[in-house]
DNA sequence: ACGATACACGCAGAAACGTGCAAGAACAGG
DNA sequence: CCTGTTCTTGCACGTTTCTGCGTGTATCGT
């Protein structure tokens, strides 16, 4: 391993994690900490890192930009998560969907949250890892590449076993006639057998989702508690949907 | 080797792998390593490249995009998981572990090669997503935070639901007396349960866990088929090894 | 206050470096 | 065909840089 390739590292580290536990990195990466603190040393010398007992901290707050991932999220996209991730209860459980929106709701968390979440997304798993206090519950089974979700028969069978109070459901269209709609038959089903394990089921639908529909029926509206939007609450289809009893929670 | 082949080499080198390795580059092409260095040094004349104590590294940050993940890697194991995946056959079918060395198998796996990959780990899934032809199946269950894999007893009663003909095990720990160790207690139970369910067992060890032990026995030496590291074929733990009918893949 | 841990410093061996030099290949001109 | 020039390459040398280890000191948690 280069020294130069060292420090990139480190400083990758400092604005990945926010922090670098000299111990930790030494032990990852195989080399002493004599090296790492060295490097740490320069580093701060340099002003691009801030040297405390044990390792070392980000120089300016701006370094530690953790909040770069979520700025490449769509505004609405955030919204709708935020509104939905206040729907978890400290101590309750929630089945998060997998998908780009359900990703935002896990940024949307507060970290400390103390909560368990069910779930079939391996990138939604792995989201969760820094949320020390979120218990997760991975539902295994053979990985549909195109929406990274586990699918299929032994998917839907572990999905028997869970149940929780709530299920963030996110689809890729909603429209009046053709109801809550998804690109994949067998996605579609998985989300039924999730809907089915939850007390509540709130649908994740950002503005552009709003009025689409896609090739497969996901739920019918009767399945579904509420509606989580960033769209004008006056959009003619959410009036409809409002009409047929489905609880529309506005984002903005 | 025409100068200006090598010139165009040094620089695909460092767009695939992000990084050069003076010595190595010598080593593979057969050539001393002044002619690298020379070459090196006008490419860092010429702004293509930036020269750093042992090679050289990408001038800007954004052509090693690709490359920035993999470079985060140590050596060690990348050297060791090479190796490793060159034992995955086209349409076989290996499970492989959680963890960093794993995640690098993962990514010195040819992108279109037909397989089968079996985890307990999302973060490995989630890797494997942009590998189109390989078929993936997630082991759910409890997540186990601190090294990112399922475990307890939903995973295990999972992983009996499978086999395959490989198991690429990951340990912290690889001491002639100890065994093969990991820090956490369901941690080995669960890759004593995949080790259960292949064929062959191959340990991935980098040379650091090599005479290390942590709390936890995973496996007797007799389960194992071999273990492949980076560490010196000599290393006095390895010969101890091999007398115990080890099979010892040098990764270097 | 005390033990444990992290730290800085210095040292020595190893590795990488730059430079000068000489041998060899490619080439142009006679 | 021969010769001189230029360029490249590998080697040898002295120098610089890096790394791991031992030592003693500072800092943390209890």
């Amino acid at each position: 391993m280069l020294a130069a390739e060292r420090r990139d590292h480190l400083l990758g580290l400092l604005a990945r994690e926010g922090k670098i536990v000299a111990k930790e990195v030494a032990a990852d990466l195989g080399i002493s900490e004599d090296s790492v603190r060295r490097d740490l040393r320069d580093l701060a010398a340099e002003g691009l890192c801030q040297r405390v007992y044990g390792g070392a901290l980000p120089a300016s707050p701006a370094v530690a930009d953790y909040a770069a991932r979520q700025s490449v999220t769509p505004d609405g996209k955030r919204r709708v998560a935020a509104v939905a991730a206040a729907l978890v209860r400290p101590g309750g459980a929630v089945i998060l969907d997998g998908g780009t929106t359900a990703l935002a709701v896990v940024h949307a968390l507060p970290p400390d949250l103390d909560c368990t979440v069910i779930t079939h997304s391996p990138t939604i798993a792995a989201a969760l890892l820094d949320h020390p206090r979120a218990e997760v519950f991975l539902l295994g089974g053979r990985l549909f590449k195109h929406s990274a979700v586990t699918c299929g028969a032994a998917a839907a069978e572990a999905a028997l076993n869970v149940s929780a109070d709530l299920f963030l459901l996110g689809v890729t269209g909603v429209h009046p006639e053709a109801g809550l709609t998804t690109g994949d038959a067998e996605e579609a089903a998985m989300k039924r057998a999730l809907a089915a394990r939850a007390a509540d089921t709130y649908v994740l639908a950002s503005s552009e989702k709003i009025g689409a529909a896609s090739r497969f029926r996901v739920l019918p509206w009767e399945d579904v508690s509420g509606l989580i939007t960033d769209a004008d609450p006056h959009h003619p289809v959410l009036d409809r949907l409002a009409a047929q009893g489905v609880e529309i929670l506005a984002a903005d």
